[in-house]
DNA sequence: GAGTTTGAAACT
DNA sequence: CAGTTTCAAACTC
């Protein structure tokens, strides 16, 4: 607030103000010379300028002196005139492109008597006086200039002025690529001037920064920062406001014609401005820009909050959205109700059951495992309890883990209860788009604000189940961004149910939590993998078909309490196991024998110790997906159990409704799985983030014959096509939000046909319409392949079993396991048993091209195994992503026509 | 509900 | 790769 930076602008605007003097000066003299246009501005600015210069110095981008530059010309317009303001602003910014920035401030200052008005900023560094600058100039400049752009960087402009520019605020500019573009952008909706004006302020500043050096930039830089700062006060949530400062600052920098944007951008930018400014040092800013903005969420939270409300009104819808986004962040999933605009016409319904969907493979996996012996598949279940849990549908997803008797039923049940289109998540979805920019350091220091701000009060039982049978976790330091999540780790976004705190596991950070996942991803391809393979019937000697993938290390419980994964999941410890005293239940480690038929994988095993027990199981897997394959014709509905629902529900049931038919119909399933694993895994990440794989995938869907499916899909009404266990997957699809965005993504994603994506998303997805787009692109990948193993291995077996859906699951699992246990092993594995290891391979090559380097291709197929994201990336999709992924879907439509 | 135990995950 | 630390769930009181 009070930033040492303050006291100096004061000074400097107080000289200023002082102008005729100035313009006496030769400073002034000079500038007239440099720009005939605004020879009396730039003296003053000049002469301003050295008290400002100092501080401001630390910053060189003259970007960003023109920003504020502008913004003080705008400033005294507001005030003073309204309908001139403008004229005389475009004057004035073309003045500034001649003259150095700071006369230009000065100047403008003068003119506009902005001084006083920056005075008053200054003095109300605090919110109230920023707002009220931003909320005045920002109505002021809707009404003269209309350009909704404009305002917004007025309005941080005389923030800026007043507050002198806050070191954070600087600094969240810089860190997120502000410097070039950002400045520039600003600096054309300072002048209010479309295109044209702009690139001559571009140009003066430059300019004045040769002229000024660094304290021309130092100033327009505490400006930037004091602008950023009241966006950030303006702001409600100081976790969003991050977020959405880079954003808006990309935004506004890069359009600025957009206006909304831009206004939201400012507005984002002044909360984390708040921070910097107390801080007032005009050099770190930049650097502290990344970490300014958390700070900036926590210290200002509420005052920056309604102060950004006040500016919001005049913005656009935009800004709307930006509110709520913020909102949604801090209370997580609260919003739930509050779509973002990008979905538009789609329903909240849709975003819910991406949540839902969200379920990862990981807990399919799990729940797989668990479900023939035990009832209960819970992590699968939990993972989906607790996105659907975030959703209205929540409860019947969840009902499924716990029953499979009761999946059928409460699918039917949640599938009208899931197409409610109240789900709390979709908000999420839209809001994470424009955290997306967010870096991980802002995640932190936001997720301190946010902790602070009451989000997570919502904390409940410590107990990590719902009452549904979800689980919720209650991460206190990790953020949710760790495997240590269980959220995280199945790859769904934690729900309101959860007590984490300081969660980052959100929507709202679709961008930090992709991250995220893609650095363990790079430590471990196989960390989002399900940890649990099932071994069916072919392995004879293990009591129980399933396995703990990576073994446990238990000690002191003898493999006989919860702490032990493989007890937790039902199944027994293997060989893979480094257990002491092993007494599970479900198998001892020494019992197991998995027995290799006959397909043997070149199996290059993941890691070195659990290779064997990895292949092992990838041969199992492939044995099953053969006979699965076989049974797909025949259950061509695959009943897709509840409990499957509930643990694909991320990523599987989006798919799942599209998927059934085709996969029905081709016995490539499992290909056609394990792509749709790597892509639920990565894919919605990579997706969001390029559309190359996208197409990528859409093609391998092609090749897979997805097509074929999606053409039964469409004949087959999703009813008529589902048996009462497919009709589960459908509703599933309904209910969570995710699901739909799933369908849609796998429908664009995989055949990029509207024809397919139109009828499984009318179909199963209601509400979706909107969504497709964005989400659809995300989701393609990953959706798809779910449906495609659910299908096809729950077709095989579904019906036939009450516990078809573990059934299901667990041939799904035994692909996975291969995918995920290894990626390089799933195109090695190809050979035998079954076709699709080429495919996936393909369908990972696509995906890991687009999020990782060459590394991916090795991983991708690790990734496909990688069922947790895809519930994330749904939201993640909508959100951050949706631009990225519109364009992806764009160009997987073109690519695949 | 608080504290302890446990083992996975993360870090070095 | 092994050892240590961190973390959150499971468990106990």
């Amino acid at each position: 607030m009070d930033s040492p930076e303050i006291p100096k602008i004061k000074a400097n605007t107080s000289p200023s103000s002082d102008s005729p003097p100035v313009q006496e000066s030769p400073v002034f003299s000079y500038i007239s010379n440099l720009s005939p246009i605004q020879p009396v501005k730039a003296s003053h600015a000049v002469q301003g300028f050295p008290g400002l210069s100092s501080p401001p110095l630390v910053f060189t981008s003259p970007r960003i002196n023109t920003l504020r530059e502008t913004s003080f010309l705008k400033r005294p317009q507001y005030p003073q005139l309204s309908s001139v303001g403008k004229t005389k602003a475009h004057d004035e910014a073309k003045t500034f492109v001649d003259v150095p920035v700071d006369s230009k401030k000065h100047i403008t200052q003068l003119q506009m008597g902005l001084i006083t008005d920056t005075q008053d900023c200054e003095t109300n560094s605090s919110s109230e006086g920023v707002d009220e600058y931003l909320a005045d100039p920002m109505e002021m400049d809707c009404t003269n200039s209309c350009q909704s752009v404009n305002p917004c960087l007025k309005e941080s402009i005389n923030a800026s002025e007043s507050e002198a520019p806050p070191e954070k605020a600087k600094e969240d500019l810089d860190g997120k690529q502000f410097d070039p573009k950002p400045v520039k952008n600003k600096v054309h909706s300072d002048g209010e001037l479309p295109s044209s004006e702009c690139p001559k302020v571009g140009s003066g500043l430059s300019i004045d920064n040769a002229f000024n050096g660094e304290h021309h930039l130092g100033f327009h830089n505490q400006g930037i920062g004091g602008r950023q700062q009241d966006d950030c006060d303006h702001n409600p949530p100081s976790p969003p406001g991050r977020l959405q400062i880079g954003q808006v600052y990309e935004d506004c920098t890069e359009k600025v014609g957009g206006t909304s944007k831009g206004m939201i951008g400012n507005m984002i930018l002044h909360a984390p401005n708040k921070a910097k400014n107390d801080q007032g040092g005009m050099h770190r800013r930049c650097l502290q820009f990344e970490e300014a903005p958390p700070c900036a969420t926590g210290k200002g939270d509420s005052s920056s909050v309604e102060k950004v409300n006040n500016s919001e009104p005049p913005a656009s819808t935009a800004e709307l959205e930006i509110v709520q986004v913020p909102n949604a962040a801090t209370s997580k999933r609260q919003m739930g109700a509050s779509l973002p605009p990008r979905y538009g016409g789609t329903s909240p319904l849709t975003v819910p059951k991406p949540s839902g969907i969200g379920l990862h493979l990981n807990s399919i996996v799990n729940a797989a495992p668990v479900v023939r012996g035990a009832t209960t598949i819970k992590l699968a279940d939990h993972y989906i309890g607790v996105q659907v849990m975030k959703s209205s549908s929540v409860v019947n997803h969840h009902l499924p883990e716990n029953v499979r008797d009761e999946t059928e039923n409460s699918i039917a049940a949640s599938s009208s209860i899931t197409q409610s289109p109240d789900t709390v998540e979709f908000e999420r979805h839209g809001s994470p788009p424009e955290k997306s920019k967010v870096d991980s350091q802002n995640v932190d220091s936001y997720m301190e604000l946010n902790q602070s701000s009451s989000q997570k009060k919502r904390k409940k039982t410590p107990s990590s189940k719902d009452s549904d049978g979800c689980k919720r976790c209650n991460c206190k330091k990790s953020k949710c961004l760790k495997l240590y999540c269980d959220c995280f780790a199945a790859g769904v976004y934690c729900a309101e149910t959860c007590a984490c705190q300081g969660c980052f596991n959100i929507p709202d950070y679709e961008d930090t939590v992709l991250e995220t996942r893609q650095q363990i991803e790079a430590r471990n391809p196989l960390a989002f993998a399900p940890k649990i393979v099932q071994l069916e019937e072919e392995i004879q000697f293990t009591p129980a078909s399933a396995r703990h993938k990576r073994g446990c290390n238990c000690k002191k419980s003898m493999c006989l309490k919860k702490y032990c994964e493989c007890y937790q999941a039902n199944v027994g410890c293997s060989s893979g196991c480094r257990c002491d005293g092993c007494k599970n239940v479900y198998g001892r480690k020494g019992d197991f024998v998995p027995i290799e038929h006959g397909v043997i994988k070149d199996t290059i095993s993941d890691k070195a110790g659990k290779e064997t027990f990895d292949e092992k199981l990838e041969m199992v897997a492939t044995k099953k997906d053969i006979l699965s394959t076989d049974l797909y014709d025949s259950h061509n509905h695959t009943p897709l159990t509840p409990s499957f629902h509930c643990s694909d529900h991320a990523n599987n049931i989006p798919k799942s409704p599209c998927l059934p038919t085709s996969y029905l119909r081709s016995p490539e399933s499992d290909l056609t799985i394990i792509s749709s694993y790597e892509k639920s895994t990565r894919s919605p990440l990579r997706n969001s983030k390029t559309g190359g794989i996208l197409l990528e995938t859409s093609k391998e869907l092609s090749n897979m014959g997805y097509y074929h499916w999606r053409e039964d899909y469409d004949n087959i009404g999703v009813a008529d096509t589902f048996s009462t266990r497919y009709d589960a997957a459908p509703t599933t699809c309904h209910i969570t939000p995710l699901s739909d965005l799933y369908s849609k993504a796998s429908a664009s994603s995989t055949s990029s046909r509207s024809d397919w994506k139109n009828a499984s998303q009318a179909q199963l997805c209601p509400g979706s319409q909107g969504l497709s787009s964005s989400s659809s692109l995300h989701w393609c990948s990953s959706p798809v392949t779910p449906m495609a193993r659910l299908g096809g291995t729950k077709s095989s077996q579904g019906l036939d079993f009450d516990n078809g859906l573990y059934d299901f699951l667990q041939e799904e699992t035994p692909e996975i396991l291969k995918d995920s246990s290894n990626p390089i092993r799933s195109v090695k594995v190809s050979s035998p048993n079954k076709k699709r290891v080429s495919p996936p391979h393909n369908h990972n090559h696509e995906l890991g091209a687009s999020s990782s380097g060459s590394l991916r291709s090795g991983r991708k197929f690790i990734l496909k195994a990688v069922p947790s994201f895809p519930p994330l990336t749904p939201c993640s999709n909508s959100e951050g992503s949706n631009i990225i992924q519109n364009t992806s879907n764009l160009h997987n439509k073109g690519r695949k026509k």
